[in-house]
DNA sequence: AATCTTCCCGATAACGTTTGCGGGAATAAG
DNA sequence: CTTATTCCCGCAAACGTTATCGGGAAGATT
């Protein structure tokens, strides 16, 4: 790729160069003249200005890293879209990582981003991360971050969330309204924040309809491909009769045991999931869903990260934005 | 974000930049002591190269620019995720566009990656796309191009795609040995190249077996959101008996409407879908597809990418790979 | 006529890095 | 003792761009 420089053009029109960067940026101490037949020049052959030497020189890459566990997953893919969607309209362009869910490569990744010059990071945490003790250092470099979806109270950062407790407030909420009584949480690892977040909204149901919270009704999913299984079998020995599942993945994997146990569903048990699956309302039964603003979380963060990028927020408070749920009511949970 | 510089370690160990920069990359002509110094020096602050500036000075990025039509796709999004796999692991990042399905955005991202020094691009034409000529231009420039999925003939440049004439050929007879005679092909729009491949798979499919090609039985749908359903009642007035349709999309807004018009699946109406959704064993009924291996289509196409950009290959013939596909047959399309 | 503005423009440094060239000091060879 | 080698290392240029400074020429003000 021969690309043509701002050099080019000096010596083409026998000026230097400073005078061409002055007439591209239409500088006032520039000849009408000069800079019209610079344009000119400029606009035939093409020429664009080389971003790469701009980023050296301005100290910013105007590149956005986005971490998350993965990518093909509904919600980040939708999330993504959201985030790609605010970030080009402002200049900024996007670089995706993925943590696989890993704590090691979401470090490493994230010193990927660093070392690439991302202007700010917007990380939605993996599974196995416990310790942000390596994000705190970077935010201490001065380094922007924004968190969401999987967010962590131990970083003072903007955060952008769904209403996690709300959503399984009014999931638990509208399971007890249909008559069921021992509602199941399958949900994910305990300590990611919004497994405590849902947790807490299904308990805070519970209680205000007078249910008592039963512990051996709640089961946390690891990361393995073959864990959901078993787990239902465990949950179903207790005789539930609503399953309230707190993952995207959970709620396809409970759907399918459920299926293949010939569990009537919502018969014997009602199910709802969390999740931001476009073909909910084609599943069999239709399943109800808890679902996320995916998209618009993605362009709430992104504009934070941006905020604080170019140091429009003087950051008085670290912003914990949510964002509502949506009930959405389908067969899998309606009686009759 | 203040980040440590090779200046920064000459000056405080008192030596030239040359020097730590030969020692860094372990020079032969730099006294062993000199570089332990040095690097030592440079772990302990935790030093790395500034990307930009060797970007800037080896006139490359090891970025790679993907663009596709939309990443909240299954495939799409399952393709990149290959694409990323094999990036990372030789020392490229990803940048990703999306063309959202138009061409004018297109020529916009390619013209947004072209100006971010992406040192290659992955490309799966939007399908507003009829000409390809500015790629042309690109390529002429020495841009090194690999086309997937959604290619085209008149680029010569290498490209990676599933099967679709086999894949399609496979649903059609699939279709025909379970008794189905009338059977109805809904299609994407009718000039890109995944369009063509399925269609002639279809006929050739028909023709081996002695049926009539019936260009009744065929319907391309644009982009719209609500053009299937009406596209469905087209067909169902052919009373066909069965339902083949070539995209992700295509196959789940023609499961809703045939379940919305309560035809019977799979007694009046067999149904195959070209599509990688992941949740196709739990639809209602579960739908039989064709599935594409997005991933490792992403996966090759990045590794001819890397060649072209490391002048591994000459060149010898524009390669056009085609991956295998994988019918998978489930109740939508087997009677009993 | 001397000074002051105003209008244009060029030379240069800087961003962080690598590399070709040159050169000083020590050592080896004559 | 002189010359040739070897070993280290620094200087400066280069990648493409912009910003600071400075300055020449022309016109305006005393």
């Amino acid at each position: 790729m021969d690309t043509i420089t701002i050099k080019d053009i000096a010596r083409a029109l026998n000026i230097s160069t400073s005078t061409v960067s002055r007439a591209l940026r239409d500088s006032y101490e520039i000849n009408p003249e000069t800079k019209r037949l610079v344009i000119e020049y400029a606009e035939r052959l093409n020429y664009h200005p080389n971003s790469i030497a701009l980023s050296l020189k301005e100290n910013r890459s105007r590149v956005i890293g986005v971490i998350v566990p993965q990518i093909a997953n509904n919600f980040f893919s939708q999330a993504i879209d959201g985030i790609e969607a605010i970030a080009y309209k402002r200049g900024y362009h996007v670089i995706i990582f993925q943590s696989q869910e890993s704590y090691e490569r979401e470090v490493l990744t994230v010193q990927q981003a660093v070392a690439r010059k991302a202007d700010g990071l917007l990380i939605s945490l993996a599974s196995g991360t416990l310790d942000v003790a390596y994000l705190r250092d970077l935010q201490e470099k001065k380094l922007p971050i924004v968190l969401f979806d999987r967010v962590s109270k131990d970083l003072d950062t903007p955060s952008v969330t769904a209403d996690n407790f709300a959503g399984a407030f009014a999931a638990t909420e509208h399971l007890i309204q249909t008559g069921r009584r021992r509602i199941a949480h399958l949900t994910i690892l305990p300590h990611i924040s919004i497994t405590q977040e849902r947790l807490a909204g299904y308990r805070a149901a519970l209680e205000q309809y007078g249910l008592r919270y039963d512990e051996n009704l709640v089961r946390y999913a690891g990361l393995g491909q073959y864990e959901v299984e078993p787990l239902v079998d465990d949950l179903l020995e207790q005789s539930p009769d609503a399953f309230f599942s707190a993952s995207d993945r959970l709620a396809i994997g409970c759907l399918a045991a459920l299926k293949k146990r010939n569990v009537a569903i919502p018969e014997t048990v009602s199910l709802i999931g969390f999740t931001n699956i476009t073909v909910a309302d084609l599943l069999a039964p239709p399943m109800s869903t808890v679902e996320q603003p995916a998209f618009e979380i993605g362009q709430v963060a992104v504009d934070q990260l941006i905020s604080l990028i170019e140091g429009k927020q003087k950051m008085p408070q670290p912003n914990l934005i949510k964002l509502p749920t949506k009930l959405m009511v389908r067969a899998s949970s309606q009686i009759g």
